[in-house]
DNA sequence: TATGAATAATAATTCAAA
DNA sequence: TTTGAATTATTATTCATA
């Protein structure tokens, strides 16, 4: 449940952090209290619109599909 | 060998059209000529930092880094 | 240095289930 | 409708080889 909440929470840490893997963003959910897997995030980043771009030193980092 | 006229291709194929995945493009070089596999394309991909981006109906498709 | 085969790591989808 | 476990698909890396 409250996915409109943890999509609120994903945008603010993608620009907050070099998040490079789905596994890595779920424990960062996971430290704010946000229980979900890979799965889960998988799809909150296609519904955000999420894409990767290259981050410092060339490695592929999430972000917002607008800067 | 002739991996700089590869990455002109490549960088030309991904702007012509929609590529979703390394194998669709490995491909796309086999037809012109370059006979490289998965593995290589994920090369070319790393060095020209290429991204990928969302094309139409939001799939993820490759594009340079800079529009 | 450039490449590929095999493998490992990462991400998307399928198939329930609540 | 949202989610996760299991699976499949995709991508990156390791380990040779030329």
């Amino acid at each position: 449940m409250n996915k409109s909440d943890r999509h609120a929470v994903i945008l603010r840490l993608v620009r907050e952090r070099e998040i490079a893997t789905q596994d890595e963003l779920a424990q960062a959910l996971h430290e704010l209290g946000y229980e979900v897997v890979q799965t889960t995030v998988s799809r909150d980043i296609t519904e955000l619109g999420l894409v990767k771009v290259r981050g410092a030193g060339g490695r592929l980092v999430y972000a917002p599909a607008a800067g």
